[in-house]
RNA sequence: AGGGCGGUGGCCAAGCGGUAAGGCACAGGUCUUUGGAACCUGUAUGCGUAGGUUCGAAUCCUACCCGCCCUGCCA
């Protein structure tokens, strides 16, 4: 048969199955590609991730841990975690452990490859000096003022420091003083001699080391001088064999710099590679924001769910697996980005769905009560604990003559499209039996419904009609009797605007912090099988939403942290109808 | 203004001179014991703008516009 191949053939032949997996290239994999092509590493691939140990790993870390350690393992090399510590102010043992806890956790093992840069501080001293004797380096007694008015603009030119030709025997012996505690704190530097007048900031004489006396959490007092980021960096780099130092695009113009030192040094050099970091909408990501929140109680500490922390994703309920998922579908480029939450949640829920066992809980209860069943009777009902899983296996629930079922899911006056529970209509409650509504008991102020009565059809155990009838819609519920009480934290996004670093009016982001992020729900009712539930279990709550232990369960109390709600299309019905 | 880097649909992102992949979102629909999931269909005559080179340009050239980063002894 001769016929032209249109788009929608195309589109059967290659299913979704196949058209889903995230683009299995990006221009870093080509430039190591070219690399390995070239031999120029002899085709090594060694990666690192170098964290500063200052507050803990958020999601746009993951990105970069994905970026990093992900490449390593594609061209079957290997990675490192480095802990970039050169600066005691900030640093804090408490974080190092937060850090690999993290690490572990998203599922990557740099094995015995654990390195810190402040190990490194005596080669530092050592190159330091080497640079002194090549005339490449002196020390500079400008106070940060000074310097900062000799270091010209982005405009005009810098001037060169007047202690910048010192021989190098002054300055071999006024460093060894710095070192040697014989100066007040910032009172010297050591600079790197370079260019006062580039383009480049970054290359305008660097200072490499400056005088503080602050004891470091790994060293102690054994140091007063401290090297900078520049000065470590791409040297630690150097020293673990990196290949491909990979790091964001805000250090792209320090490339030039990182190079220079590796070239004066005289030693092997690594190729630093830059791109974009994550933005998210709805949220902040960086340090000292995330710092804010926590130190100010905006939010719950570190690990508080609404925050885009590994800690906190994890405690909402994010798998590490769903956030390796997301890092691999964004991509990697180096162009400004801002990906939608609901990007994220796509991840979350379709891992989930796959393993998370279903269970009933009615968040919002209202009692109904069914006239003609059994008084004191009781089923066990048998239920599968997961569709999308044939070996998840089933469980049993009981049902009784009352039972919890969501305020949501009846309406006396229902509109169109409402498929649920309504005065003579007919339901089916999931793994029990159809039930009608007969009528509702109103309190006689309130108008608020106290009691829903219904009859239900004892031909249809199980959700199945002999006869074939059809029931549009099919509620959860809970058995009044055998009901557990719990606790469910119900999480909206931290901030009301998209941007919120970056609104349209405003200069000052925390003002947009969401005062409804977190919605606490203490009357919920869930079916007695979650008694046996640990803390980081997770359900999807059948026909809500995808839900977690939080450790703050107690033996009186079961708390349940909302992950992400399921998709609702009801929900946009009614806001369409609005 | 100097330097660096970016600009492909609402949000990401392939594309690497041969006639715009894919994902998320959105909109319809099929199916359904979760209004979930799954499945199907639709959504850029267009790649920041204007010129140019070429049989042919998102890809090459020129100019311009816009955005982000850089003036810490932070990383």
């Amino acid at each position: 048969m001769n016929h032209t191949r249109t788009k929608s053939d195309h589109n059967k032949i290659n299913t979704k199955e196949e058209d889903n997996n995230p683009p299995d290239t990006n221009f870093i994999k080509q430039a190591i590609e070219e690399d390995i092509a070239s031999n120029r590493f002899d085709s090594r691939v060694h990666t690192r991730f170098p964290p500063e140990p200052s507050g803990y790993l958020h999601i746009g870390h993951a990105k970069a841990i994905c970026i990093s350690f992900g490449i390593a393992e594609n061209f079957g090399g290997l990675y490192n975690l480095r802990f970039d510590d050169s600066n005691p102010i900030t640093e804090e043992h408490e974080f190092v452990e937060a850090i690999k806890r993290d690490v572990h956790w998203l599922g990557f093992d740099w094995e015995d490859r654990e390195f810190y840069a402040s190990d490194y501080f005596e080669t530092l001293y050592e190159y330091a000096i080497k640079l002194i004797e090549k005339e490449k380096a002196y020390v500079c007694d400008l106070t940060p003022e000074q310097m900062r008015s000799f270091r010209g603009t982005l405009v005009e030119p810098g001037k060169d420091s007047p202690f910048r030709e010192r021989s190098v025997e002054e300055n071999l012996t006024l460093f060894k003083g710095m070192r040697d505690g014989e100066f007040p704190d910032g009172s010297r530097t050591l600079r790197a001699k370079i260019d006062m007048t580039s383009p480049n900031l970054n290359m305008r004489d660097p200072v490499m080391y400056r005088v503080l006396r602050s004891p470091h959490y790994r060293h102690g007092n054994n140091w007063c001088i401290y090297p900078t980021y520049d000065f470590t960096h791409g040297q630690s780099d150097s020293i673990e064999g990196i290949t491909h130092s990979l790091c964001d695009v805000q250090f792209e113009d320090h490339r030039p710099l990182y190079d220079w030192f590796l070239e004066s040094l005289e030693i092997y050099a690594p190729r630093q590679i830059e791109f974009a970091r994550l933005n998210l909408t709805y949220t902040v990501l960086g340090k000292r924001k995330l710092k804010i929140l926590v130190e100010n109680g905006h939010v719950n500490g570190w690990d508080d769910p609404r925050l885009p922390t590994l800690a906190g994703m994890r405690r909402r309920g994010y798998t590490p697996e769903s956030i390796r998922d997301f890092c691999n579908r964004i991509g990697v480029s180096k162009s400004d980005n801002l990906i939608e939450i609901s990007q994220l949640e796509y991840s979350i829920r379709d891992d989930l769905n796959r393993r998370a066992p279903r269970v009933m809980a009615v968040l919002n209860p209202v009692k109904v009560v069914i006239d003609n069943y059994p008084e004191g009777q009781v089923e066990m009902m048998d239920a599968d604990n997961n569709p999308e899983d044939e070996n998840a296996g089933t469980r049993e629930i009981p049902f009784s003559r009352e039972i919890y079922i969501e305020r949501d899911d009846f309406m006396e006056d229902p509109p169109r499209k409402f498929y649920r529970l309504a005065p003579g209509r007919e339901v089916r409650l999931k793994h029990a039996y159809y039930i009608t509504c007969e009528n509702v008991i109103k309190d006689e102020n309130t108008g608020e419904i106290l009691e829903i009565h219904c009859t239900y059809d004892p031909e249809t155990r199980g959700g199945w009609a002999e006869d074939g009838r059809r029931v549009q819609g099919t509620l959860h519920w809970v058995s009044v009797e055998h009901a557990v009480d719990a606790e469910v934290r119900l999480y909206d996004t931290l901030f009301t605007e998209r941007e919120p670093e970056n609104s349209a009016d405003g200069t000052d982001w925390v003002k947009y912090i969401n005062p409804d992020s977190l919605e606490v729900l203490d009357d919920c009712k869930v079916e007695p099988s979650l008694l046996d539930g640990a803390p980081g279990n997770r359900y999807q709550f059948l026909r809500i939403g995808y839900f977690c232990i939080d450790p703050d369960t107690s033996t009186e109390k079961l708390v349940f942290n909302r992950t992400v709600a399921l998709r609702d299309s009801w929900a946009k019905i009614q806001k369409g109808q609005k």
